[in-house]
DNA sequence: AAATTCCTGACTGAATTAGTCAGGAATTAT
DNA sequence: ATAATTCCTGACTAATTCAGTCAGGAATTT
């Protein structure tokens, strides 16, 4: 039972997107650098991000990626979901078919499994993590250690 | 994210032991037919499941495997992490040395993810299923099906 | 002594994951 | 216009894990 690194790197992705909104587009470069993720594999992540309605591109130069959706309506699970495809525990989908047609011995534990699973995932959105101390302590650190944003003018306020 | 059947199985086949306790030892050849897996795989399972402590071995004619603690002492998490290893959604496996030594922007909420399916999962413990009547109409269509126990008598009561 | 059952370790095929590579399309800045 | 930047796409590869097989041995009961 485990998290694939490509949910654990969306939503780190998504994250340090939503944290750097105030500065415009994020870049997957600079993603990548900061997070220590491949870029392409980044690439291939967004793809699909972006399919789900989580992320807009920006070609050109000063683009990057932006929030799709104010970050108090994107969830953990639906980051993981667009990437990972599925947080549903049960062998056969959900259906119930998973012994002979019928439900097997252990049908009902992992639908619940899922359920309490999805609950607590769909239950934590972006905005949540903008706001706190300690998160926003930690990006100010990476962000002088890999000296983002110093050629680029503060946009808004 | 996604359970692998090796936790799938290894819960199965420990509730299919619970629910026959009665019937004295259940050996891993009924329970590969009954449940449909693989009788080397469950051998290798119930070795990693013998090692933590939860089931007992019986060898010789009559014999099988038994619980080793009784079913409302031996929980779900108790199973999974036996053959699966880990509950941890941690990349760092809960040290809080993620990224360059500290924690990445993604450790808290990895932590609480583990937290909630850790207490969800330890919560739920074998006995809760043995006395369920959904349960037990299937248990019971089940054996029929396979001539379980025809002929065996009936021990204890 | 024979049958049954647990028990162990080494091996294999398939799937998935994580990552690479090469190239193209849109946009901006000069 | 042209060059630089960035997204975007698809095909390919290496490594890992999973699921399952195989062969043989040890303990116990009949």
């Amino acid at each position: 039972m485990q998290l694939s690194t490509k949910g654990r790197y969306a939503v780190t992705a998504m994250m340090d997107i939503a944290l750097h909104q105030k500065m415009g587009p994020v870049t997957l470069a600079e993603i990548s650098q900061c997070q220590g993720i491949s870029l392409s594999y980044l690439e291939q992540l967004f793809s699909k991000l972006k399919k789900r309605g989580l992320v807009k591109g920006v070609r050109g130069p000063g683009g990057g990626y932006t929030l799709a959706k104010s970050p108090d309506q994107i969830s953990i699970a639906d980051i993981i979901q667009s990437v990972d495809e599925k947080l549903d525990m049960t062998k056969c989908g959900g259906k119930g078919n998973c012994s002979n047609g019928e439900k097997c011995l252990t049908h009902q534990l992992w639908f619940d499994l899922s359920c309490n699973l999805y609950k607590f995932l769909s239950g934590i959105k972006l905005d949540q993590y903008v706001n706190r101390p300690d998160i926003n302590e930690l990006v100010i650190k990476q962000d002088a250690q890999y000296g983002r944003f110093l050629n680029r003018s503060m946009a808004v306020a």
